[in-house]
DNA sequence: CTTACCATGTAAGGCGTTACATGATTCA
DNA sequence: TGAATCATGTAACGCCTTACATGGTAAG
C-alpha cells in the first residue's frame, strides 16, 4: 500500500559504486543526486539497518585517524536485488514545482507577484546550473580514466539541458508579462 | 511537522477560477495540473471537508439533468487565505525522476537496459508533449477573449520548453551510448 | 574555546496513496 | 444488459520529514 519504497534501492545503488557511511550517503543525496532525488537522516539510517537485516548489505567499523564511522558495503544478494530493480520498468517520474502552481493561479496573485516568483526561480536555477556545469567539467576530466562516470555525466547533462530550457522560458515569460503590463 | 500541506491551497486555487465538485477537481489534477502537481480522491475529499469546516469554501448541491453533485465555491475568507499563500515565497520545487536514478546506476544495469529506459522515457515525453501542444493551441485561440488564461499558457509553455529539451537530451544520450558500444 | 562539521540515531506525527465500498446514470 | 463514467467517500497503512538528542573532532 501507499507509494512503493525505493530508498533501499537508491542506497544500494550508491553502495554499488563505493562503500559509504550513513552520513556520506546523506551527502551524496544533497549533492550528486540532489536535483532528482532526496532523503533525510530519518529515513537513511533506518533503511540502512533494514538492508543489513535483509542481508543486502554488510557493515564494517572504520577508524580513519581517530574518527569512527560505520561503513556499509553492498552484498552479493544486494547486488542481485539492485539489478533486478534496475531492470524493472520505471514506475514514476514526478515533478512538483510549486513555482508553476503559483504561476497557474497568477490571476489571483497579480503580475508583480508572478514576476517576483519567476525572478526567484530564475536566480535559483542559474546558480544550480553553474553547479551542474562545474560538475560536468570535473567529470569530463576523468571520463577517460573511469568510463563508469559516463552515466553520471548523462544525468548531469540532463540537468544542464533542462535548466537551460527553464532559463530561456523565464526570459520569455517575463517578456510576455511586461508586454501585458504596457497594454 | 513533516512536509507542509499545500493541497488546500491548490484546491482553493482551482475554485478561484470556477466552482467545482471533488470529482471535477480530480479531473483537473489529472489533466491541467498533471505534469506539475497531483492528488488522489483519498486526499481531495477530506481536504474539501476541511475547507468547509474552516470557512474557506462553501458547498452547494447541484442537480444537472438528474445527476447530483456537490459543488464547492471559494469564500471571501478563502480568497484571502489563497492570496496570502500565493504571496509567500515558494517553498520547494521538487523533481523526482526514477528514470534518472536508474540511469545514474547504469554501470550496474548495463547499456542495453539504460537504452531501454531512455526509449521508454522518450516515448512517454513525446506523447505528453503532443498533449501540451494541443493545449497550447486551444489556449491561444481563446487568449484574446480571456486574458486570465495567460497564466495557464505560461505553465504550458514551460512544459513544452522543458519537454523539448528532454527529447533532445534523449537523442544525445542515445548517440553517446551507441558510440560507447562501438568502442 | 567555540564554531563548524563529522557521525548516528529515535519519536512523533503529518501527508497522501491504495484499496475498498457503493450507487446512479449514460451509452452502445 | 453490461461497460464506462459520474460521483462520493473511508480505512489502513506506509513513507518520510522535522525536531530532538548526543557526543566526538578539527580548525580558527
Amino acid at each position: 500500500m501507499a507509494t512503493e519504497k525505493k530508498l533501499d534501492c537508491v542506497i544500494l545503488g550508491l553502495l554499488s559504486h563505493e562503500e559509504l557511511s550513513g552520513y556520506e550517503i546523506k551527502k551524496r543525496m544533497d549533492t550528486t543526486l540532489h536535483y532528482f532525488w532526496g532523503a533525510s537522516y530519518g529515513s537513511i539510517y533506518p533503511t540502512l539497518h533494514d538492508l543489513l537485516r535483509r542481508g543486502l548489505a554488510t557493515k564494517a567499523i572504520c577508524i580513519d585517524s581517530k574518527r569512527k564511522k560505520d561503513v556499509y558495503q553492498i552484498s552479493e544478494q544486494g547486488r542481485i536485488y539492485l539489478r533486478e530493480w534496475l531492470s524493472l520498468p520505471v514506475d514514476k517520474d514526478e515533478l512538483r514545482y510549486e513555482t508553476l502552481l503559483k504561476l497557474f493561479f497568477g490571476n489571483e496573485l497579480g503580475k508583480e507577484g508572478v514576476m517576483q516568483h519567476i525572478d526567484t526561480f530564475q536566480t535559483k536555477i542559474s546558480s544550480q546550473l553553474q553547479q551542474l556545469r562545474l560538475a560536468q567539467q570535473r567529470l569530463q576530466a576523468c571520463l577517460a580514466k573511469d568510463p563508469a562516470h559516463q552515466y553520471y555525466e548523462l544525468t548531469v547533462a540532463f540537468g544542464i539541458q533542462s535548466y537551460e530550457a527553464y532559463l530561456s522560458w523565464c526570459e520569455r515569460a517575463k517578456a510576455i508579462l511586461t508586454e501585458l503590463e504596457e497594454t
